[in-house]
DNA sequence: CGCTGCATTGAAATATCTCAATCAATGTGG
DNA sequence: CCACATTGATTGAGATATTTCAATGCAGCG
């Protein structure tokens, strides 16, 4: 019984069983290895169990754009299953574990279980909601606070599943990494970790992860309000049937 | 029968039946006026029948960033439905009339009518992709770019709703529009009209709209494909029973 | 040891912003 | 029909943020 993060809390033991019976089989994907590319035909959508995913558009030139970080608990191409194919690619930060579910087992699993249907559906929802909160972090913050956004939003993301322990963020993204998200240099990347170290925020720590020092002003800083991932009951499917 | 746009081809006519049963009423709102605010409590969502509305995030300052420009055939607050509230708000550009649906209506014809429930999810991931277009639009284009990204996207979600007669975009956004859409100054984006002009790509028309003389260019220079909108069946719904 | 990958720094080049002024069209009240 | 206000577009010049290019440092690793 492995189904943990966003759908864990909304599914009855009978769903979770019928979702787990329709898992065709569990992958593994080795760290910076690509799972899926962009414009592949899929037949096929996965549940990320653990690790971190990057998913991302690549230009012809190399250069990189983020357009999401998935974490445990989340479906990281369910947008190819209606559309046979991806508009980005997706890759492994960390060494990661999936459960792959043929498209057609998920018609028929959806067809069956309407509520999980809906939980499928309000996940996708919110992940709109989350590239939203980037589109606005791109178009009004500098790169300093882009940064912080980043931290800060998948500190909160991570204690949704329960897994920060309040001062240490350990995804091992690269400066290139947090650059390419934000949509700036890598140089003014590691600038800005600078300037956020100085202040005392946070501190890098070598090898990988940071220790963050103070949340609130990262919070601040980024002008983010966590309020989009939860909203009243964001995701409480039990929100439709009550009424 | 009024229901156009991204669900028309792709339901049968009893569903489209009970979809215009399901509606409480139609709304008007003027040009300039808000519908939704972020935040407020929502107990019905709205399908945009005709006009256009602009989707965007106000900060405390008064700045804004739009995150979406909404077209007929679009539910513009379907995040909403299973969330009780909005991150963004949204507001008319143009005189708008929509199609009211309560909640509780919703939730009843989508449990009757399976097929539709997928046909609106699906139509939520369209807006997934559009967003994560966005996010690399301003990630990676110049502010120029931009422009002529915001641009052709509109020009490309004009044609698949069959109101893009080849040369002329009549949707009145003013500059600051466009420059709220892609994160840039006003000023700045008159520059970058200015500049689109000398080379011959458009011309801006007094009042409103403009003349669009070389697409293909603007999409080169936009680095526009515009394969995720529809994909291989995007929103084609029925690639799910097919297998 | 000598790679290799990543982080760090410096200095000049460029894109974009800010502020302030002007212009052009439109609408309004007298 | 004129005077005037308002709104949006346009321009200029200096300030600032970010990029670019090139070099250096620093660690882990075969």
């Amino acid at each position: 019984l492995f189904l943990k993060g966003r759908l864990r809390n909304e599914l009855s033991t009978e769903e979770r069983l019928a979702l787990e019976g329709s898992i065709e089989r569990t992958v593994s994907v080795r760290p910076r290895t690509t799972l899926v590319e962009a414009g592949q035909r899929l037949e096929r959508s996965f549940y990320l169990i653990e690790g971190v995913m990057l998913r991302y558009v690549e230009s012809p030139q190399g250069t990189r754009q983020l357009v999401h970080i998935s974490l445990p608990g989340d479906f990281v191409d369910l947008h190819g299953y209606p559309t046979k194919r991806l508009d980005h690619n997706v890759s492994a930060l960390t060494p990661c574990e999936l459960a792959e579910f043929s498209h057609g087992k998920l018609t028929q699993l959806l067809s069956d279980h309407q509520h999980l249907a809906r939980a499928m559906w309000f996940s996708t929802l919110l992940d709109a909601a989350i590239h939203r909160a980037w589109i606005r972090m791109m178009g009004h913050l500098t790169a300093e606070a882009r940064v912080a956004y980043v931290i800060v939003e998948l500190i909160e993301r991570l204690k949704l599943i329960e897994r920060f322990d309040g001062h240490t963020l350990e995804i091992p993204l690269l400066q290139r990494d947090y650059a390419d998200a934000c949509g700036i240099t890598d140089v003014h990347t590691n600038r800005c970790f600078r300037t956020l170290q100085e202040r005392g925020l946070l501190k890098v720590r070598r090898g990988s992860g940071m220790v963050i020092h103070d949340l609130g002003e990262l919070q601040r800083l980024a002008d983010f309000s966590p309020e989009y991932l939860y909203g009243e009951g964001a995701l409480k499917v039990g929100n439709l049937e009550d009424r």
